[in-house]
DNA sequence: CTTGAGTCTGTAGTGGCTACAGACGGTACA
DNA sequence: TGTACCGTCTGTAGCCACTACAGACTCAAG
């Protein structure tokens, strides 16, 4: 399998699939006469893995953790377990980080009057909370 | 005011001050004879807007932009309205993907039933999607 | 035999900072 | 006066996870 078969089986880009060799994501491939990666099955399913762990916005480097914990069938399931948990709280944090600042923007767009941006209240309510001359 | 206090009086990093001024964000202030970077109000309260700003998750060009819009009193409203509007849809659509991601991760790690990394659900769940060769 | 698509290596750019290194300024205390 | 120490200065490099080239090649179809 070529380069550009692999990267589209796995809905990735051409230069992902080389990105990750280079890190080491993804072991070298053969090569043909002509120089070009030959992949074989191993590298679909090792590329198709990583790339739905990215899908679920695991870093690189959690990808890397789990791909070295399929390798030991032997071991306890728990540290997967703790990896994707981890990972899930950071999920949660950022879903309601996001969800604090889609309110303060609902209530910022809907304090707009339409006016000039002299008396925008977008402008106001970003504008300066200075606190009086701390020093 | 020296780059510290304004640093500190905006929760911002010192080096972040001194970026915002290299990438323009933040007008270069006076020096003092030492050379030392020398703020007013103006400074202050700019800082302050782009942090805010910042902070509900607007871009550094997005920021850019309001700041242009706040300097013209007489314009219309609209062009801040639509920025802000805009990023709040940037903001929901985050917030729905990352729900996405945090609903499936929650049934993978639901299925961990604690044995061996060989017949871990985690591992089973993220692996190989493999379409049957579609070559 | 030419054309065009795919592939090769290597480097540089993205956003928004952050982290140095190495030199200088300014102040508090002995 | 010395000295210790903090803050500040400039400039450069690093972070993540790619993405976008440039310039050279391989290969299959017409």
């Amino acid at each position: 399998m070529k380069i550009g078969e692999l990267a589209s089986a796995t809905a990735t880009n051409v230069e992902t699939v080389r990105y990750y060799e280079k890190i080491g994501l993804l072991p070298a491939p053969a090569r043909t006469n002509g120089n070009y990666r030959s992949y074989g099955v191993a590298h679909l399913q090792r590329l198709s893995f990583i790339r739905r762990a990215r899908d679920l916005g695991f870093s690189l480097d959690a990808v890397r953790d789990l791909l070295a914990l399929t390798d030991d069938r032997e071991k306890p399931c728990q540290a997967v377990d703790e990896i994707a948990s981890r990972h899930l709280s950071e999920v949660e944090r950022k879903i309601s980080d996001l969800a604090a600042m889609r309110d303060e923007l609902r209530v910022v767009i809907g304090n707009c009057r339409h006016g000039t941006v002299g008396d925008c209240k977008i402008i106001e309510t970003l504008g300066p909370r200075v606190r009086p001359d701390p020093k």
